[in-house]
DNA sequence: GCAATTATGTTGACTGAGTCAACTATATAA
DNA sequence: TTATATAGTTGACTCAGTCAACATAATTGC
């Protein structure tokens, strides 16, 4: 905990000075820091009311009027007056405004290039994952959309090392999950058939926010397998998609039915498995990780 | 690079407003935030001379001084002369500016305390990771230490998956090398003999900066595989270390030599085995991963 | 060894960022 | 219809932060 809170502390002192270096360096004698958020933001959200720049930007009511007066001194917005509550005056930019908002996004633009510039692709992506995980993880409702695709190339094995430390955490189950796990997505690897299988990744704003497996158990039946959303990611419908996502994929291949197999401890699971048409149709008791743990087979007809 | 771009610009927003929160939240009547990280330098570099503090955090000099000045009549700081150079007054602070700084460090820890209280533990290590590496990244030398230590749960597989994205990106072997790391780092752990065989992983401010692996192959020869340094760790010497390690621990289990197999592309590791007494002793020509790749297989001889 | 230059820190004078409270005008609730 | 709340404006103010001039000490070049 205690260097937890350090490593936070580390970067936040770090970040500051990084982003005020980045500031002062697209910033010129147009507009000072709070100008250039201001103009972002009535440019983002046009047309605008003051009070809702004033909540997002939290500054005072005071100081954004007297900005505001100046942007139109300048020529850069209007204010008319507000037709179902009159006592508004909503903000837009003019032309001029427009223009001037597109050189400062320009200039702020390329002080972000001229800091990636000096890092690979690999590490470009590294950084946007970064980034990315840790704002999701500390502002869990931040607007961003997810979408389904294919694995990229090390994403399955990234599967496992997240299933095994997701689970290793909440159940106690160590290195034999951790072997298992890694057979599973390996033989995955070596025998997948295009035609009848597929791993799907939920995409949330480029990071791997989640993961499934379907599996050809011949006979006519599909196995679903590895699950998982990240914790980061919970609460968007993630596990949904990705469950109906290979149920689509079954319909359309001719499946018969899925099966699944999970532990009966995983409740937010089989509440997914349960909204999307699955029966527990068996349990059984299995000893691979140390503890018992009890098991559940689930299982969904596709009358096609 | 687009997106790329506005990822890391929805963060600097994004980032800028959370850190602006959470000072607000710690700052009291006391000290304002340029006086908080005043005496924060300060207690980090006591005895410290002004032109230092000026540097590092990037403020006036006049507009430091007065501060500092401001320090003293409230009793934190003493301004003593300089000896070496009479121009200098080094900055020390006083039993009671030790006390304030105390204050407001337990209250800036606590500040950061509560945002980490909503997050598990799993979450709380994935958003150091992210913090660290995002810092690593746009700082690549960021005067942090590593350590050589076994491998967490899910680590091993982590290997596999950055491999196969590290050597994906730069030499173009894409699902083939990936189904040979999975396998491989699998069969690893299944047969794991912790007498004769290790995991070493770099750990740069508790994230993954790199690992090796030591298995036996029989008949007093270990082969030392998958040795990996992450982009963000480079130029720390992590490399050496960890083959350092291997041949430690090889050395301590009486191998006669260590064995390992490389590609001919990958020069830095090529660098590391030969500083630390590997000798080249054949080439091949493997045709697994697609195109046909030039390999090479060194050694060690432990005349122990 | 001395003048010219440079570095460290202080001070005066100033600007303008940001705050606070009072005020107008409109909308909503009782 | 009156009381209360909300949107935005304005006056008055504070103090954070800047800039240039200055005193003093160290360093450099000849």
């Amino acid at each position: 905990m205690d260097t937890t809170i350090e490593a936070i502390r580390t970067f936040n002192r770090f970040f500051t000075r990084h982003v005020g270096a980045m500031n002062a360096r697209f910033l010129d004698t147009d507009a000072n820091l709070a100008e250039a958020r201001l103009l972002f933001e009535i440019a983002r959200q046009e047309p605008v009311q003051a009070s809702t720049l004033q909540a997002d930007l939290g500054i005072d009511r005071g100081y954004l009027s007297r900005m505001t007066a100046r942007f139109e001194d300048r020529g850069w917005v209007t204010r008319d007056h507000g037709e179902a509550d009159a006592r508004t005056r909503p903000i837009r930019l003019t032309e001029a405004g427009r223009t001037v908002f597109g050189q400062m996004d320009e200039r702020q633009r390329s002080a972000v290039a001229h800091d990636l510039g000096r890092l690979g692709p690999v590490e470009q992506e590294d950084l946007v994952q970064a980034l990315t995980r840790a704002q999701l993880l500390l502002d869990p409702d931040a607007p961003m959309s997810f979408t389904i695709r294919p694995p990229r190339v090390g994403e399955v094995s990234q599967v496992a090392a997240r299933q095994s430390i997701l689970y290793a955490e909440s159940h106690g189950w160590g290195r034999a999950l951790e072997t298992v796990e890694a057979e599973t997505t390996a033989a995955f690897l070596r025998q997948f058939n295009p035609d009848r299988e597929g791993c799907w990744v939920a995409d949330l704003a480029g990071v791997m926010a989640g993961a499934v497996f379907l599996t050809d158990e011949g006979g006519g039946v599909a196995r679903l397998r590895l699950l998982h959303v990240e914790p980061f990611a919970r609460r968007r419908g993630i596990g949904d998609a990705l469950v109906r996502t290979c149920i689509d994929f079954a319909r359309e291949k001719g499946y018969d039915r899925i099966t699944l197999w999970t532990h009966t401890v995983l409740d937010a699971a089989r509440r997914i498995y349960t909204r999307n048409g699955f029966e527990c149709i068996s349990t059984d008791v299995h000893h691979e990780f140390g503890e018992p743990v009890q098991g559940e087979t689930w299982q969904l007809i596709l009358n096609s």
